[in-house]
DNA sequence: GCTTGAATCTGTAGTTACTACAGATGGTAG
DNA sequence: CTACCATCTGTAGTAACTACAGATTCAAGC
């Protein structure tokens, strides 16, 4: 009869292969205890259950939509207490969304700063350049 | 007859004010060698020249537009040469503009992503959230 | 000349989210 | 039992600053 593994623990190696999370990443959330610490072995290896698999891909996606890790802390402590109201969490969510807005405003206004530079710009092989007189404050900006 | 200061030598606070960069961050700036170590008083103050200002207008800006101060040492190292040509010039410009575009391009990405989830929230006191559970993969992103 | 308070000095540590080691064990296939 | 890979802990490095603490220096007023 073979044993079955009901409860499936996983190594650190295997944990970050199932979620994308580099292995030096995980045992850095559970430093800064986002993530839960996991049981040992007899030798003292981390064995990873069902849950910390959910949670760290919670954490994974969070990131990349942009949420800081104290963002991701707030959002799964709300979400642990079970006591979050969409209404909360869809706060949460608005306020990142407008930082997300605000840094691709700022961006584009680079952008369009670079292009004018850029477009007034020789390219040639002499030493006069538009964007070292503008950084130069030589025009105005 | 009055002394006239030629040269019009600053104390870091004045240099700070003029050039709207905190004190901290010019001698950060010193330290690691993107601004020149600046003259100094007989107890020790640091005393700027005209020059001073210049460059560190030039690396404001630089930071302004979001240069790097890796690449701001490049540019300064190409204008202090004095070998620089615009093509040259143009070309760092450029690399730091598609940069900027792929930023851009990323936080659109996400902004959508956001307002997607955000759309199917209820945003009522029901403890059931669509961010929720798109983060904990109950639906597809 | 002396006092006082503001400015400046140096040096170190903290921030964010990881990554990259070094040197020591653990686990496992053959 | 022996390789050899995986994992362990702990520390330091990254980028670009910011924030102190504790000691000096400077400038103005008397």
């Amino acid at each position: 009869m073979k044993k079955v593994n009901k409860t499936s623990r996983l190594t650190i190696g295997k944990l970050s292969k199932e979620t994308g999370v580099n292995i030096e990443t995980i045992r850095y959330y559970e430093k800064i205890d986002i993530m839960p610490k996991p049981g040992r072995s007899a030798g003292g290896n981390r064995l990873y259950e069902e849950e910390h698999v959910k949670r760290l891909v919670f954490i994974r996606r969070s990131r990349e939509l942009g949420f800081s890790l104290d963002e991701i802390q707030e959002l799964l402590r709300l979400v642990d207490e079970n006591t979050f109201t969409c209404a909360e969490i869809a706060a949460l969510a608005q306020k990142h969304l407008d930082d997300i807005k605000a840094k691709i405003k700022d961006l584009k206004k680079i952008e369009q700063h670079m292009k004018d530079m850029l477009s007034q710009c020789s390219k040639d092989n002499t030493p006069d350049c538009a964007v070292i007189d503008v950084l130069s404050s030589k025009l105005k900006t």
